[in-house]
DNA sequence: GCCGTTTTCGGCCCGACTGTTTTCAGTCG
């Protein structure tokens, strides 16, 4: 039982009590616990296992009771419960923009609707727009909800959405009578994957900006056009929520707006404590409103520095930014050479040449050329003649290019045994091995696990790729002990990569913070088949700093010099 | 269902927009 199950639990039992009508803060305490499971930097079943449960915050004796049932045996009975008299997969018309608990209820009580299926039918139907409450607007906005639902699941990657955000953000800023524009929401805190996008404007004339921003080239459909706000979706079918305010509101709502929900409840929190109140509009004393021009204003009102958004996730960056403990977060600037480069000797598209060109040109004064070894044979993997002639061939290379040190690395299988698909004196001729799995991703947790960590324990093995597997929106993980590899990292001084594929982004930055806790050091690593993934370091960096990173942690800050230095450090004297 | 330097009971963030309503409920973020 992964923390992801346990929380995907608790929120459906959430949406349930409030489809039933329970106290919608019973519901919101079901949330809140999931939020808590599902930032955990540790295993649930580890926390379950030391009886940790109940010192986590929002958990009392109930969700303890409750989540330790669903943990031990696979089963929360009080599921039964709250499901009870209510159609399996009822919770998919959640996923129905516009339709929510209550419209849920009615639907059913009145229709017996329990399908999107159903829903779609009873909105051809005519039947919808006769309920109480509901009228033709209504139900064409479902149906037309229903057919975005089909057309996309709803979710997008930080790179796809990075990419229109910044384009929207750009026409707003551009639009008469703009003063100062931003992103917000979960694209500014770069989680991995956002549902929409939100930009903030301050401006003189409300309405104005709004009715340009809703005629962008581009849009696809309006969905909300008022003084204050407007949204609207854009192709690809991605959803953009502009919202409007004052100059004087600017930074007040530019941190109302980035959230999170959990970050902003906690800083109302700290507001209120002061006798104070916090919105978007401002944070006010009574009717007086404390000056701030900027969010590092606004922080400073409550004895805080500045928490950079990606950080605001209530996992501790208030308590750090109180004290004046924050971390000096990570920054591209720092990165010195380039990990984990893939060239046309496997399945790059460039050859090691235009590779080694590439990064100098982008100002790095290494890199760590990875190509595949043998096993994995879709990727034209190298066999041991191979790698003697690429060393040759980064020799030549490096010779040529003077001022740039290739380091002859390779991206090598921890077979299904856990054993490495290269003999260790094949390994002892590099300068830096990298591991990883690329096989057998649906092995038990218990397999997979001991597998990595045999890998993690060959004495050749620098850094362990890709640690999960997942691809984010296509693959999901495979089911590993994450934190029984980490510590297998920690304890044998294995680096753990950070890969800034937008696809991967892998470790995960609530791991990153957990091993960063065990000792455990990284690599930002580019995982580069062709030239566009050379411009993709910014989102292993993000992922970085989510995870609380500093450019100390971080072994490819270093001097080439210095990045050698560590490498010999480790390698056995002699092979085996 | 959780939580507590104002509280062990009574709060729990709160405002904008839409549609169906003659003053508000539901949804969303």
């Amino acid at each position: 039982m992964t923390n992801k199950d346990v929380a995907e639990t608790l929120t459906r039992v959430g949406q349930l009590l409030e489809i039933r009508g329970e106290n919608p803060f019973k519901a919101r305490a079901y949330y809140a616990a999931a939020r808590v499971v599902e930032q955990l930097g540790e295993d649930i079943s580890k926390v379950v296992a030391d009886g940790e449960l109940g010192e986590l915050p929002g958990f009392g004796e109930a969700l303890t009771e409750k989540v330790t049932e669903l943990v031990t045996t696979g089963h929360m009975s009080y599921m039964d419960e709250v499901m009870e008299g209510l159609p399996p997969g009822i919770l998919s018309l959640l996923d129905i923009g516009g339709v929510g608990p209550k419209k849920i209820k009615l639907f059913y009580d009145e229709l017996g609707i329990g399908t999107i299926t159903q829903l779609e039918q009873a909105a051809k139907d005519g039947r919808l727009a006769e309920l109480p409450g509901m009228g033709e607007k209504s139900q064409a906005a479902i149906l037309e909800s229903i057919r975005q639902y089909h057309s996309h699941q709803g979710r997008w990657l930080l790179s796809q959405a990075l990419a229109l955000g910044e384009k929207v953000l750009a026409a707003v800023e551009g639009v008469d009578g703009s003063i100062r524009a931003s992103l917000a929401g979960s694209l500014r805190r770069r989680r991995e994957t956002v549902g929409d996008i939100d930009i903030l404007v301050s401006t003189r004339s409300g309405p104005k900006v709004v009715e340009a921003f809703t005629s962008l080239d581009g849009v696809e459909r309006v969905l909300a056009s008022g003084d204050t706000k407007g949204s609207a979706v854009f192709a690809p079918g991605i959803q953009v929520d502009l919202r409007v305010v004052e100059e004087a509101s600017y930074a007040a709502a530019q941190h109302y707006f980035t959230g999170s929900v959990e970050h902003n409840v906690r800083m109302r929190r700290e507001a209120i404590q002061r006798g104070w109140k916090l919105n978007e509009y401002g944070l006010f004393d009574g009717d007086r409103r404390l000056d701030a021009e900027s969010e590092e204003e606004l922080y400073k009102h409550f004895g805080m520095d500045l928490i950079p958004p990606e950080l605001r996730e209530n996992t501790g960056e208030v308590e750090a930014a109180s004290a004046h403990r924050l971390p000096s977060l990570i920054e591209a600037e720092k990165i010195k050479g380039l990990v984990h480069i893939h060239t046309d000797w496997t399945d790059g598209k460039l050859a090691l040449e235009q590779v080694a060109h590439e990064v100098k040109e982008r100002g790095y004064t290494y890199f760590v050329l990875a190509d595949h070894s043998r096993a994995v044979t879709v990727a034209n993997g190298l066999d041991q003649e191979r790698v003697r002639r690429q060393w040759k061939e980064a020799e030549r290379v490096e010779k040529k290019l003077s001022g740039l040190r290739i380091f002859r690395s390779i991206e090598v299988d921890i077979k299904g045994d856990g054993t490495i698909d290269f003999p260790d004196e094949l390994l002892a001729g590099f300068d830096c091995c990298i591991a990883a799995v690329h096989s057998g991703f649906a092995s038990s947790k218990e397999k997979m696990t001991s597998r990595i960590i045999a890998g993690i324990e060959n004495p050749y093995i620098d850094i362990l790729a890709h640690p999960s597997g997942r691809l984010l929106l296509e693959r999901e993980p495979y089911a590993v002990d994450m934190a029984a590899v980490l510590k297998a990292c920690a304890e044998n001084a294995v680096a753990v990569e950070i890969n800034s594929h937008p696809l991967r982004l892998d470790l995960d930055w609530r791991y990153v913070r957990m091993a960063k806790e065990m000792g455990v050091e990284f690599v930002v690593s580019l995982d580069a088949h062709d030239e566009e993934d050379f411009g993709a370091l910014d989102y292993g960096i993000w992922t970085a700093r989510k995870g609380w990173l500093e450019k100390e942690d971080v072994l490819n800050c270093l001097s080439a010099r210095d990045f050698a230095g560590w490498l010999a450090k480790r390698r056995p004297q002699s092979p085996k």
